[in-house]
DNA sequence: TGTTGCGCTGTAAGCGCTTTCATTTATGCG
DNA sequence: CGCATAAATGAAAGCGCTTACAGCGCAACA
């Protein structure tokens, strides 16, 4: 204990000096000599000295409470106002080794349906004292990877994840730390892994089934850019099976991955429109796009759903609100970010609760769909 | 270093039978006996004793390489590698006294603005090797300085924050931690506070102006909640002023307060459409309100901007392709993220840099808005 | 060849807390 | 009233890492 023994020895004889001789380093500025204390953040043996009584026991009572006498409670309490102390987090974390921190890593937050999904998360690890730990991937598997890392390496006690295709390494990782995890925005039974959330293909496969069933033969997909993305490769397929199971196919340039912006639906929107075999539906991999589309339509007086129909995934709360309401699917995007917390505050805790949970993932059909226009005069 | 030795010495007797002991046992899970190495997760020390060389130099390579010869930056990252090595971030901070973590309290993530806005914050910190902690206050001051004290026991390096009206209990406690923050979303020339961000009063103002000069009289706002949002207040403030400096005032209830959600903003129309002294023009506090009453206004056949003129505040990607398009005042929250963490990321490199920054806040004049009826004939 | 200095590397002392174990103090009972 | 037992408290050993300082080897110089 060198340097710190140093310095105290020298405040008997330089009270109030050192500061000046050592302006700004290391030690010396966070804990100087004694005639500086106001400048010195209270640790929690200041606490314990404050109240008489042993670090053991202050930490106790921030701790364990009900293993403290009240009445010491209540004098560390006092202490511990008075001194303005604030527990650090880190030494706290080594000494116990968990961090009361859960780290997400989301493809981005600049998207409302994530940010309700985390807002929940959030919402839910707040009530039990935890932080969140955010990064995210950009739909990227190497950078996911090393957001991973970076937040094992800050001690998170549990991983929010989303999708389930990712880098084995990340898998690898966790399991050595025995880190809990769980993957969201997907549900598949015979996952190797634990899960909160829907079965994506199952709900796309409900859009096309309904979009065929109304006639559609000339069916159109923008999706998400799948590279990166389970979600929206399993959206694809959910769409392409209910075809399949009809006869029906994409036709060529029927299917464009976008990413998830307006204006790229819009090109792409622009595109179907304009070729020579356009469809009579567009599904789209999620409302983003398809309010884009929806955009495109009105700018080019295609009147929806009379001339074409359009369809969503995630039920914004927007799509409610569109001209004409979208057709989408209700993805429960709160209920899965409140879910995962749950889950992994169980294992943290560790009680028991189920490896999966699937959510229900439902069609919302509202005004953006209608039989396909050369179909119309037969039914009438 | 009773139970750790303890163990050791236990292991020359008894391979491989201590777990099967003590199953969960503290210590004895984490770094059980020899014979269990598979079980142990690599420490600097395991790295140091692979590579031959001391902790030291194992730490010297992963935080200053150049102070290390090459073969043996070599040697040691082999190890790193053979071993799987994953630093303890919490060892690390608690050594070395800074997390590489940056904490950052916004209202709410679950609206678009505040999600892009994050979404660049998080992503230059993500470049400089930082992580972002994230906390959500839900408009309440008194849970925010419950998120900034949680950041702060969990030792981030800086903050970041929305606004400039807090609990001094803030504003103290990141003093005396000596923790650098960062107000946004608000700029104010004789703040007392580092602030990135633009003149919420000021941008308001524009918008009032410009709807008082294409002759406006009977306005009416759809403010957010000022209570807990000093920027919010700001606007109503900087629409009142520009309506004061022309004579005008809000009309009894043409002023009213609603969370910044799409149904809100509909009851709110819902009312001022309805109501004998209809305004002529409504001013949103952010564009979720303002799409709201665009909303409103089409379900009751309110024709936007003949009959009524609407602004918003933000400028989402959606606003530009509502219908009509939205007039708005552009918000440079990507700008606002990126040029916060510059700021944090300079303070913490003590690299000079301005206490405060301006950002311009546009007006963007797109169709909600026009004369108002009355005026049209003279102007015919 | 003997110094001097420099640049690397190793040693070991903490960082601020939790937790085990030992000790002390209160409690109940014969 | 004394002892056994339980409950409350304290002493001290780490948690895994960084870093100040010491030590060592080598090149450059006298």
């Amino acid at each position: 204990m060198h340097r710190r023994n140093l310095l105290i020895a020298e405040a008997k004889h330089s009270e109030m000096t050192d500061r000046g001789a050592h302006p700004d380093k290391g030690p010396a500025r966070r804990r100087g000599p004694g005639g500086d204390a106001s400048a010195t953040q209270p640790r929690l043996a200041d606490v314990a000295r404050f109240a008489g009584v042993s670090t053991a026991t202050v930490s106790r009572v921030l701790n364990h409470p009900t293993a403290v006498t009240p009445q010491l409670r209540q004098r560390v309490h006092a202490a511990v106002d008075a001194l303005g102390y604030v527990p650090h987090g880190h030494a706290r974390a080594l000494a116990s080794r968990r961090s009361n921190t859960i780290g997400a890593v989301v493809p981005t937050i600049d998207n409302a349906i994530f940010a309700r999904n985390i807002q929940s998360l959030q919402a839910r690890l707040f009530e039990s004292g935890r932080t969140l730990l955010l990064a995210s991937s950009d739909y990227n598997y190497e950078r996911e990877r090393r957001e991973v890392q970076s937040l094992v390496e800050r001690g998170i006690d549990g991983l929010f994840l989303v999708g389930e295709a990712r880098e084995p390494a990340v898998y690898q990782l966790l399991e050595s730390k025995r880190i809990p995890y769980v993957n969201t925005w997907i549900y598949r039974e015979d996952s190797l892994h634990p899960c909160v959330g829907f079965d994506n293909l199952q709900a796309a496969y409900q859009i096309g089934s309904y979009l065929l069933d109304i006639g559609h033969r000339s069916i159109a997909m923008v999706a998400g850019i799948m590279q990166g993305n389970d979600r929206a490769a399993e959206r694809v397929e959910g769409i392409s099976a209910a075809m399949a199971d009809r006869g029906v196919r994409f036709a060529p340039g029927h299917l464009v991955e976008h990413a998830y912006e307006i204006a790229e639906a819009r090109r792409a929107a622009s595109r179907l429109l304009a070729s020579p075999n356009r469809p009579t539906a567009i599904a789209c991999g999620n409302d983003v796009l398809a309010f884009g589309v929806l955009f495109e339509c009105r700018a080019r007086g295609v009147n929806v759903p009379r001339d074409i129909s359009i369809t969503g995934f995630d039920d914004l709360d927007l799509a409610a609100n569109m001209d004409p309401p979208l057709t989408t699917i209700r993805v429960p995007a709160a209920e899965m970010g409140r879910r995962a917390a749950e889950y992994l505050l169980a294992r943290l805790d560790k009680t028991p609760i189920p490896e999966k949970t699937e959510l229900q993932a439902a069609l919302v059909v509202r005004e953006t769909t209608a039989p396909p226009p050369e179909l119309v005069p037969e039914l009438t």
